[in-house]
DNA sequence: CTGTTAGCGCCTTCAG
DNA sequence: CTGAAGGCGCTAACAG
C-alpha cells in the first residue's frame, strides 16, 4: 500500500499538485467544477494529508509540547484537560512527556539536579519535535528558576513557577481567607490551622490568609492553634490529638490539604469528638475521595482546568508575539460546602 | 535569530552537509578529526536537529497517538504512565488526544454516535501526524467495534476491546475469583456480592469468578446475597441495607468497585456493624481513597501501568511485523490486604 | 483561474 | 573517507 500523495491526486484528477493543495486548503479560489473534480479524486482515494511535509514547508506544527512531571499526580490530569479543552477549540495538538517523577526519583524534589537531566532531554525532543510552545506542569508548587533553557521558545509554567518565565498559578492567599471567612460567619472564633511542609510556597501563602482573617475578624490569635504538619494523613491524625488535649480547644480545623484532613476525621472520630457538631472542619484541594468520607468534607476547589486553559491561552499569545494579560494567571479556588462545617456548639 | 540547519554547520566546519548527516546518525566512518570538528561546531552553535524535516525523509516519526476517552478518569493516567514507561525506554514519543468524553457528552456512553465524529477527527488528526501506531484508551470497559477506522495503522485497545483488534485488559474472572478466595480462606461461607451495572463486562466477569469460586469452594449458593448495584455509592449503601435486613446475614460483601464500598462502609456504620469484626469487605480497583477510608479497605488492584505498558510493547510488536503475546494481553489483578477483612465472628 | 517550479531540512545512494 | 545531488510531500511565489 504505497502512500497516496497530493501527486497522485493531482494526476488523477488532471490538474497540478498546486490546484490540489489550493482546495485543500482554501489558498486560493478554485473553479467550482474543477474544486469538485478535485474533491472526488480525494474522496475516491481516501486521501489524508502529510503534516509533517505540510510542517516542513509552512514552518509550523500547531503542535505543543506539555512536559508533567508526573500525570499519576492528582493535579495533573485536570490540567491536562484544560489544556486539551483550549487546544482543541484551536486546533492544536499536544505532545505529552511525562517525566514520571514520583517513580523515578521519589519524592526528594529538593535535589534538582537528580531530574535536570530529565527535564533537558524532554526539552530537546519537543525543540527537536519542533513544537512551537512548551507547558511545564509542576506536581508540587515551587520554584524551578534555572532548571530548564528552551533556547529561546516561548514556555509557560503552571502549578510551580520561575523567576523570569510566566506561570499560572491560583490564588492561595485568598483560599486560605475564604476558608477562613467562612467559618468566622458560622460564629467560629476559635479556629486551628494545619499546614504543610513550611519550605513550600502554599503553606506560606496560606498562612498569610489565615493571619489576615485573623485580623478581619478581630479572632483571638492563640499560637496554640497554629500546627505545622507535612501534607500527609498521619500529622493530621497527631496534630489535631495535640489541639483536641489542650485546655480551651478549637471549634473548628482548616487542614491545608485534604489528606490531612483524613487524618483530622480519624482522630476525632477516635476521640469520641462528633463532625461538624463538636467540631467543623475544611480541607483543600477538592480531592475526589473527600467526597466519600463521613461526614463529606467541606473543601477548597483548584481551579486546575482554568489553569491548564490559562496556561495555553497565555502561551498562544506569546506565540503570536502579544503580551497575555496577567490577570489571568491566578484563578480563584471555589469553596465547596458539604457537612463538615456547622456552627459551634454552646460552650460546654 | 535564523533558525541554524545542517547546512550552516556543514559550512562553518568546512565539509559536506552529508558529512555533518555522518557525525549525526553514526551511519558512516568519519576521520576522526573531523568528527571533532564537525562536533565542536555543533556545541558552538547549539545546533538541534529537526525532526520533522528528518521524518519526512525517513518516514518515520518515532511517534505513536494516543488516544485517551478521558484522562480525568481513574484509570486513564496510570495506564498513560505505562506507555511512557515503555516509550521512554524505545525513544518514542507520544501525541495525546484527549477525547474529553465524560465533560462533553457525560455518561451516555450507549450512544456511540455522538461521539464517533469526536473519534474520528482524533484518528484523522493523528493519521496526519503520521503516527506510527494509536493506542486507544478507554474510559469504562465496553465494546467499541466498527467505531474507528484507522486506514490500515496498527491500533490496540485497552480498558476497552473490539471484536477485531488486540487490545489489553485484565483479568476480572480471575481477580473476582481471588476476592473471594481470600474472604473462603479466612472462614467465610455467607458471601454476598454487589455488582456494576449488568451491561457491562466486568459486571459479567466477575460474577463468573464469584461463582467459580462458590462452586470450587462448595460454599452455599443464596440468591438473596446476590445485589445488583450500578457503580455508584448509592446503590452500594441501599443493597447493603438489603443485605443486613436479611435474616440470615452474609459475614463479607464483596463490592466490585471501591466507590461502592463506600456505601457499604456508610450503610454498616449507620447499623451499628462494625467492620471487619461483623461484616467483611473486599472493594475492587484500588482506589487511592480506599485508604484513606476508616477502615482502609481491602480491594483488588488493577495492572493499570502494566496495561498501558503492554499495549506499547504489543503495539510496537505489531509495527514492526511481529505477532504480538496474547499471553500478556491480560494482566493479573492483586489483592491489596488492608483492614477490612478478618474471619467472621463466632455465630450470634 | 491554473500550472510551473523552487525550496523547507535532512538522508542517502552514487561517485570520487 | 568525503562530496554532490536528488527527493521525501507539500506550499507559495511567479507566470501565464
Amino acid at each position: 500500500m504505497t502512500r497516496i500523495g497530493i501527486k497522485e491526486i493531482a494526476a488523477k484528477a488532471d490538474v497540478s499538485t498546486a490546484t490540489v493543495s489550493y482546495v485543500l486548503n482554501g489558498t486560493r479560489n478554485v473553479k467550482h467544477k474543477t474544486r469538485e473534480r478535485v474533491l472526488r479524486v480525494i474522496e475516491e482515494l481516501n486521501y489524508k494529508p502529510n503534516d509533517i511535509a505540510k510542517s516542513l514547508k509552512s514552518r509550523r506544527t500547531n503542535t505543543i509540547g506539555v512536559i508533567a512531571e508526573d500525570v499519576t499526580v492528582f493535579n495533573v490530569p485536570e490540567i491536562i484537560d484544560g489544556i486539551n479543552d483550549f487546544a482543541d477549540r484551536h486546533d492544536m495538538h499536544i505532545l505529552l512527556t511525562n517525566l514520571r517523577l514520583h517513580k523515578r526519583i521519589g519524592h526528594n524534589f529538593d535535589q534538582l539536579d537528580d531530574y535536570r537531566k530529565y527535564a533537558e532531554n524532554a526539552v530537546n525532543e519537543l525543540l527537536s519535535k519542533q513544537v512551537e510552545g512548551i507547558i511545564y506542569i509542576g506536581a508540587h508548587p515551587r520554584d524551578l528558576t534555572g532548571l530548564i533553557d528552551t533556547a529561546g521558545k516561548p514556555i509557560i509554567y503552571t502549578y510551580c513557577y520561575t523567576q523570569n518565565d510566566p506561570s499560572i498559578q491560583y490564588n492561595d492567599e485568598q483560599a486560605s481567607f475564604e476558608a477562613m471567612s467562612h467559618l468566622a460567619s458560622q460564629g467560629h472564633t476559635r479556629i486551628a490551622i494545619i499546614s504543610g511542609i513550611m519550605n513550600s510556597l502554599p503553606s506560606r501563602l496560606r498562612f498569610n490568609g489565615y493571619y489576615k482573617a485573623i485580623t478581619e475578624f478581630q479572632l483571638p490569635f492563640d499560637p496554640q492553634l497554629i500546627k505545622l504538619g507535612d501534607w500527609e494523613a498521619e500529622s493530621g491524625y497527631r496534630l489535631t490529638q495535640e489541639l483536641l488535649a489542650l485546655d480551651e480547644r478549637p471549634t473548628a480545623i482548616v487542614a491545608m490539604n485534604d489528606v490531612m484532613a483524613v487524618g483530622v476525621l480519624r482522630a476525632a472520630s477516635e476521640a469520641g469528638v462528633t463532625i461538624p457538631h463538636d467540631l467543623s472542619v475544611v480541607g483543600f484541594d477538592n480531592r475526589e475521595f473527600s467526597s466519600y468520607l463521613i461526614p463529606q468534607i467541606t473543601t477548597m476547589d483548584l481551579p486546575l482546568h482554568e489553569m491548564g486553559f490559562q496556561a495555553m491561552d497565555s502561551l498562544m499569545c506569546i506565540i503570536r508575539g502579544e503580551t497575555p494579560d496577567p490577570a489571568n494567571h491566578l484563578p480563584a479556588c471555589k469553596l465547596i460546602e458539604r457537612d463538615s462545617v456547622a456552627p459551634p456548639a454552646r460552650v460546654m
